[in-house]
DNA sequence: CCCTGATTCGC
DNA sequence: GCGAATCAGG
């Protein structure tokens, strides 16, 4: 296989997404991550810190020049490793006012019906996953804001916004796509086009990625545990 | 071990 | 330019 423009293009897609090399290797087909990787840095690609210059200061200053006056940056900041890939921030104004914002607590990111369905009862989770474009984040963790609720043997709001939000990133793997290590989660209807499987990767000795599997492997049911 | 990206270097 | 091999890290 070859780069042709479509798939360079697709390529600068993903990639620009935030998808690993092998992801991208994969969805491409017919070349290695390393493939994608090198063509990555060819390609100038590599670290996406659009609008943020390096800044390299050429600290490599000659022993020869005098005394630089005020030393300007104290804290050098050992430049991260590879900055976390966040989406594109929607171009808009910014106005001032704005700060004022910053000290609100956050509303909870996400409350989706979290309906409470039966337990692991039932396989298909998103009776409707609409194919939504995701910004990929990175999968928030769901805290623990909330510590112990009424029943701990039920699955918590939290955990089901949070399996929510790790399927709206699943890789949307065929049945032949599947591997050992890629969660087996299945999403949507079978019966219908809107079918796939979670792709993540899966815990070590588990079927699924750790949302799915929080959510899979249930104490037993919770209710009816008061009996006796 | 699994994975990640980065780099090298023969092709 | 390409990408396998290798490196370096989590």
């Amino acid at each position: 296989m070859s780069w042709t423009d479509d798939r360079v293009e697709t390529l600068k897609r993903l990639w620009a997404e935030g998808q690993s090399a092998s992801q991208i290797a994969k969805e491409l087909g017919g070349v290695t991550r390393n493939a994608v990787i090198g063509k990555v840095h060819r390609l100038g690609l590599s670290n996406r810190t659009e609008g943020e210059e390096p800044a390299k200061p050429a600290a490599a200053a000659p022993a020869a020049a005098a005394a630089p006056a005020a030393d300007p940056a104290p804290a050098p900041q050992p430049a991260p490793r590879a900055a976390a890939p966040r989406a594109e921030a929607p171009a808009r104004a910014e106005p001032a006012a704005e700060k004022s914002a910053e000290s609100r607590a956050e509303p909870r990111p996400e409350a989706p019906a979290a309906e409470a369905r039966p337990a692991a009862e039932t396989p298909e989770p998103a009776p409707a996953p609409q194919p939504v474009f995701t910004p990929r984040r990175p999968i928030v963790p769901a805290g623990q804001p909330l510590p112990p609720q009424p029943s701990a043997n039920e699955i918590s709001p939290e955990a089901l916004a949070s399996v929510r939000e790790v399927e709206k990133t699943s890789l949307k793997l065929s049945l032949m796509e599947l591997t050992e290590r890629t969660c087996k989660w299945p999403i949507g209807d079978p019966a219908t086009d809107k079918f796939w499987f979670c792709g993540l990767p899966s815990q070590p000795g588990k079927p699924y990625c750790e949302a799915h599997v929080g959510v899979a492997f249930q104490p037993m049911s919770a209710r009816r545990d008061r009996r006796r």
